[in-house]
DNA sequence: ATCAGGTTATGATAATTATCATACGGGAAT
DNA sequence: ATTCCCGTATGATAATTATCATAACCTGAT
């Protein structure tokens, strides 16, 4: 991880996430933070949060994609979702736990815009309607989690991989051609199935001329039959 | 439903919801949110919140126990988690949405205290510690679901009906022996199974010792065995 | 270069869960 | 009282998923 010098590479003027999230803040309020941030490079692999940590920061996604998940205290790790940048994935949990209850790492090279939760709790304190939209964007988010964990629970396993790479396809790369950024161990951490299984159902798909793979890359061939499976679990 | 007059039942001084709620908001403010707020009486049954609804009001639970569910497209439905009191069930989502994305249902009797949003909105927007108290409370409740559903996603059948056995003793009826609140298909709809393995797996602990079953009623013999049944899966 | 460990891959088999069928009892409506 | 519907209950069977075993491949470390 690199820490990187604000006066050279960030500048908060051209920041397109600075008027989504800082919406309501003046622009003093704004350039206070801007000089006391701190950005931070991640190589891809890397972990941003841990687990147990203590929550000093408040830690937006500027770029890359990230996995948030969660190790139960004897069992196999679980993903609870990827974020991109406009996920703002560091809402969850930090106004209410002094801990970290999940870790974050990056599934591409990311940078993080870290700002000091005094800094933040305190204009929020100030600038109701800032806090407001704070709360708007937590909800947005934590809705998204548990609306999708719904979709996935009540699909079977050929459902859950069919929604996963169309989820990959839409929601992420925009393109039903992608280089996986995660693992089949991932994929499997996060519908809840065995590696074995993801492994055999993606071969299947394969077999049956709905997706190509060539190594680490899919190719969405029949997005139909794909959205279909998706559709009837 | 019954709509109860303000004046004759609702005194929001006596009101223990009141303080750990409304920290931070002035004696004034108070005041007027109580003069003007709407208590609503629901029997067991009855549908609080109904999915699609827009959203118009902050809804507490003063008494009773619900359910919260989500209605998919054409499956089933999901029950996404139990509320007591202070749980707070209306936060979810309702600084983000126009209309309820899921539905709330009494499992015995309640008592809700309705709000205008626009009041709480218009509170919060001059009040920032107010509107982080919100924040914290949002919080509190959806990283209690999605923790929920981590664990019950990583248990099997057993392990599940063992888990919510153990939640309702220990979290809603604070004993081993209590009534069931929900009927063998709405616990099926909460653990994503169906609800003849939930009655199977009811009656096979039953068999071995482990609990008893009167009617709705049902006793916890060996918590032991049955803690060890839901950590093993 | 070689070894260890992790990821992908496939098969055989066991375990788990869903589906379908049937039955019984209670409550609501006629 | 009778009928219908719903919840509970149980069994048989099919479908789904997990587990175990094995192997090929790749990468990092020694």
């Amino acid at each position: 991880m690199t820490v990187t010098d604000n006066m050279l590479t960030c500048n908060c003027e051209g920041c397109e996430l600075k008027s989504l999230f800082f919406e309501n803040v003046s622009t003093l309020e704004i350039e206070s933070i801007c000089s006391r941030k701190v950005e931070r490079e991640y190589q891809k692999g890397e972990i941003i949060i841990r687990e147990g940590a203590e929550i000093h920061e408040f830690i937006y996604l500027k770029s890359g994609l990230v996995k948030l998940y969660h190790s139960g205290s004897n069992s196999r790790e679980q993903i609870i979702c990827f974020a991109l940048p406009l996920d703002f994935v560091s809402l969850l949990s930090i106004f209410s736990e002094k801990r970290y209850i999940y870790s974050v790492a990056a599934l591409e090279d990311s940078i993080t815009c870290n700002i000091k939760m005094d800094e933040i709790i305190s204009i929020a304190t100030g600038n109701g309607r800032f806090a407001l939209s704070l709360i708007e964007k937590v909800n947005k988010a934590t809705d998204r989690i548990i609306l999708d964990f719904l979709e996935v629970k009540q699909k079977r396993l050929y459902g859950r991989i069919a929604y996963i790479l169309l989820y990959f396809a839409k929601s992420i790369y925009k393109s039903n051609s992608f280089d996986l950024p995660v693992s089949r161990k991932e994929i499997a951490e996060y519908i809840g199935m065995t590696v074995e299984n993801v492994i055999r159902s993606l071969s299947d798909l394969r077999k049956d001329g709905i997706i190509k793979i060539f190594g680490p890359k899919i190719e969405i061939v029949d997005e139909g039959k794909l959205a279909r499976i998706a559709e009837l679990s």
